[in-house]
DNA sequence: ATCTGTGAATTTCTTCACAGCA
DNA sequence: TGCTGTGAAGAAATTCACAGAT
């Protein structure tokens, strides 16, 4: 019954999203020379509490031994095969600008299934360098490469402007995931995922936390210091 | 009462979240000339759906016009004041690498509110370039430029060696929020927010989905076709 | 004795559906 | 009538706390 739900549903989001911070965590510990890891352990080094672990952990299935932990090597495998990364993803870039050149030429990229295969840019005195050891080519071209070479992930770093006409041309050859760098909202048909980046989103909210604890401090400040300091902020 | 809460506790986290995303959504319609919008306009255009949208808005307070909708000029303004645009954050990015340097150059850290005042970075064949308008400085300033200028956001664009190290100076020299790029957990202090941007977590989320979306296929038509086709995967 | 895996309780987030105002 | 703002319902995620395996 559960087990059914599982297949069927799969694992929850929020689940699906902590999977690659543990499978990075367990990464450093297998560096590490540590083959076995309790879940209050690697919790704590992953950043979250153990409670939470072991059931995103229980997700995948009974992969730990009571009174010892999990075994650091086979969890790592099993995430990862849970995360498809026991599979080959060919990724192509599209604008390579200060962005898409970092992205090109950026390590995680080329970790565990992900393989950079090509890059694209409108722009002529872009288009022939060769950005982390690929060629750039002209936007014209996508289609036919996109279609030639079994492309699953499309990422997008070029401008607002022309995101989206980028998008639905990837769609449009077959790509099914799309990583959004522009800041702009992308709409694609059903059975395309999106995930965006946003630097700027990144910025505000942590402006926003940051603004809250600048005021707290202010109104503690004011609970020890007389009324009047305090002005319009408290009531 | 509700008041109390929401000025205690302040907006759910899911919320803020949204914000940025609805700012920059009324920002393109402003641009565009719109001067009203409707809750169901704007949920559309943000790519969310209405209800939510206008739950979102009612946590800031009552700034839409029943029959109407939003004006869109003052939405921009309330959204921009709670999420702490309206102050000025200066911003300090260390580790100017392919990713740093385009983080200094990124126009979106230059909107509203943000402003990079300092680059920093150990490498010698980077330390005195000008980047983005900007020297880039040699690590060891860190201290003594935070302090003087009072550096509110950090941004670690560095490997994940040197990352927590950096995190540290930072956070003693006073920085109360880190936009964290570099692939590795960072460890803080109460009172310190973390905020993490990490590619390769990304990506692997989409792998998973692709790989769910994949696999559906396969059952779907396994449906259809004789049962040996499917081989172990329903049931 | 120790540590996992998991039902149950709790909190948070989303969606519904409609009262109330323009 | 048209659209916002919001209680109430529902869904999802988190946390608790402990049964059960080693």
């Amino acid at each position: 019954m559960s087990d059914e739900q599982e297949t069927r549903r799969g694992i929850p989001d929020a689940t699906v999203a902590r999977l690659p911070v543990y499978l990075r965590t367990l990464s450093v510990l297998a560096d590490a020379g540590v083959a076995t890891v309790s879940s209050e352990e690697l919790a704590c080094a992953a950043g979250v509490n153990s409670a939470k672990l072991r059931k995103d952990l229980s997700h995948l299935g009974s992969y730990g031994v009571r009174g010892v932990g999990y075994d650091v090597e086979y969890l790592i495998y099993q995430v990862g095969r849970e995360l498809g990364l026991t599979q080959d993803w060919p990724v192509a870039i599209v604008g390579i600008g200060n962005l898409g050149h970092a992205l090109a030429g950026y390590a995680g990229f080329a970790t565990r299934g992900f393989r950079v295969v090509a890059l694209f840019d409108v722009d002529p005195s872009v288009v022939g360098r060769v950005v982390g050891g690929l060629l750039v080519r002209p936007l014209g071209e996508l289609e036919q490469v996109v279609r030639s070479e079994p492309i699953a992930i499309g990422v997008v770093a070029t401008p607002a402007g022309p995101a989206q006409g980028v998008c639905d041309r990837l769609v449009a050859c077959g790509v099914r995931s799309v990583l959004n760098f522009a800041p702009c909202v992308l709409t694609v048909p059903d059975g395309v995922d999106v995930r965006k980046v946003d630097l700027s989103t990144e910025l505000q909210i942590l402006a926003y936390h940051e603004q809250r604890k600048a005021l707290r401090r202010i109104v503690q400040q004011g609970d020890d210091a007389p009324r009047a300091r305090v002005g319009g902020v408290a009531q």
